[in-house]
DNA sequence: CTGAAAGCGCTTACAG
DNA sequence: CTGAAAGCGCTTACAG
């Protein structure tokens, strides 16, 4: 294609990267119009060897087809095109060794930077090969960012729902709400143990000791969200509310008590936390905690495009989440769950 | 690195890649472990640059956060993964310059293909100036897949759901609707105007005459789903069902029906397509036809792998969809939808 | 079994 | 304003 002009290959590199090194108009044309009859497609592989950026960013998620997750994909995705970056998808499944791998593949590929939406694994040999891949990525000039709790001391945004979650067990309480049952997420998981430690911390506010008989884990997911629910209501321990530590486990929770022939909120109150789309759109709607999703991955994005711009931090932010009561909390029955049950 | 172990640049490729050609057991261990000292991440792009092979695919949707697309993206990745593929999501939101610049986009990446999840546009220009590029692809390598209806002759598999379609309004006229309103999706899209066609040729069979004036846009979109049907309603002409071209918009509607004090299914039956995992816990859950979006993914990526094989194929396998009945269909009402309304 | 060297397609000082 | 050439980090015939 420089031989179809009948320039160099510098002159095609600079009219092609406009770049401010002075070119001929006529040469200029010349190069352009070669280019547009040849259908040139310059190489982005060479052009990233040459000068070291790729374009291109990884996402590492638990799964795409949780809304939470690729919610917060659309939020990166949104800021990262505008800034010409492409985004590569990894769902890691929480498997630890699935998510190394990931992290080497988007080293190798010399992804700018790795984003990390879901919460920190706690293992300790994950954690010690993990930062040692991040310290690699980082020496070859990659940002680093997390957006949500983890073990490892790099750049993050993190939702904080502990305030909230206060709010909520507040509401429930004033509901007349004293056997109040806690569906948790994957015991290694941060994010899961936070959420339940904010908990246990407002219930004691409230004079109520946290009650293992009335705690059960759906490992944030649909089904077992449902099927901790059966195995609290199994376990005959009455309780009058559930609290869930995700929305999808509150999904599951819900449709597991109806078809127990419970009545959501009449006989048991049911609330989550993160407020996904879908949380809308159930009957009852779900009372549950908001986590800005998009807005978190925007503002993951913006991160890594400052550290990209030479921005050196470690600073944790937080990011505010809200309370929003809707119709599947209300006043305590008499009678409790399990009794209530048809 | 080549020089810590004491040896060519070409040695370390040997083993690095665990290539055939002999290497020395002791030269072996050598370069292994002084990779590992300095934390040694081989280069995929100059890999890429010397193979011609970069392990990337490309892949285009409407919108990452949609169901419909993040179920199909996660069919992809599962068997793209499972062969060492990253994956880049781009969300073009049906936008043919945003899509154009995509497809550029990861024509310079050099990704192996590009997959299109969503339906086809018909904008003359644009079709020119995309078949263009994917002719560029081709010709670097690279392999193309439509997982939609499209005016390009390129190898596709094709979700159908014209028959599934007959088979839903065979159910409802059954149910004694004959008033079947239909809200639609972008009329310069595909895939909506193909089940539309599938549509009325169904109501046509049983003597009804597909009535323009029961007929509105949603885009499908869950928003303007939910405006779709207000319109119907506003516009005075009775109907007993609404059959929606996709679940999004049929959950729009079912809310929007709900929120005007119609009971679904007693007031008006609601149908919608895809089958989303989100409507089985609408209430009422939701009559639909199911697209296998996983497996469409899977059978998408699979498509790839075989043309990268060398397969060559412009052969268009259709998918079968199949009616779901659900409780948001059920007996037409004496007095129609709209002075049912209250 | 090992290394030197050409080549992948660019960018970018350096000369002219 | 233009080109020749080194360099980005690999792979892979080709010699030895």
């Amino acid at each position: 294609m420089a031989r179809l002009a009948g320039v160099s290959i510098g002159t095609v590199s600079r009219v092609i990267n406009n770049s401010d090194h002075p070119v001929g108009e006529e040469t200029r044309t010349r190069v352009l119009e070669a280019a547009a009859k040849v259908d040139y497609s310059p190489n982005e592989l060479s052009r990233g060897l040459a000068r070291g950026r790729t374009h291109t960013v990884g996402v590492i998620v638990h799964d795409i087809t949780d809304s939470y997750f690729n919610e917060i994909v659309r939020g990166i995705d949104d800021v990262a095109s505008e800034h010409g970056y492409l985004v590569l998808v990894c769902s890691s499944y929480r498997d630890a060794d699935r998510e190394l791998e990931y992290v080497r593949k988007l080293r190798s590929q010399r992804c700018e930077a790795i984003i990390f939406v879901g919460g920190g694994l706690r293992f300790p040999d994950y954690l010690l090969e993990l930062d040692a891949q991040l310290e690699g990525l980082c020496k070859q000039g990659g940002a680093i960012v997390m957006l949500a709790p983890t073990d490892l001391a790099r750049p993050r945004i993190i939702p904080d729902a502990s305030r909230a979650i206060g709010e909520l067990v507040d509401h429930l309480v004033q509901l007349g709400h004293r056997d109040i049952a806690l569906i948790e997420g994957p015991p290694h998981l941060k994010t899961s143990v936070q959420r339940a430690e904010a908990f246990d911390a407002a219930v004691r506010r409230h004079g109520i000791d946290p009650d293992p008989g009335r705690r059960a884990s759906g490992h944030f997911d649909r089904e077992q969200g449902a099927a901790a629910l059966e195995e609290l209501l199994d376990r005959g321990k009455p309780f009058t509310a559930a609290v869930c530590l995700n929305d999808q486990m509150a999904v599951g929770c819900l449709m597991a008590a109806k078809a127990r022939g419970l009545r959501v909120p009449q006989d048991v109150s049911i609330a989550g936390i993160d407020d996904l789309p879908v949380t809308r759109y159930l009957d009852p709607p779900l009372t549950t905690v908001r986590v800005p999703m998009r807005e978190l991955g925007r503002a993951g994005m913006h991160l890594v495009l400052a550290q990209l711009d030479g921005l050196r931090t470690r600073r944790v932010r937080n990011v505010r989440c809200e309370l929003v009561v809707r119709e599947s909390t209300a006043q305590a029955p008499r009678t409790s769950a399990r009794r209530g049950q048809r």
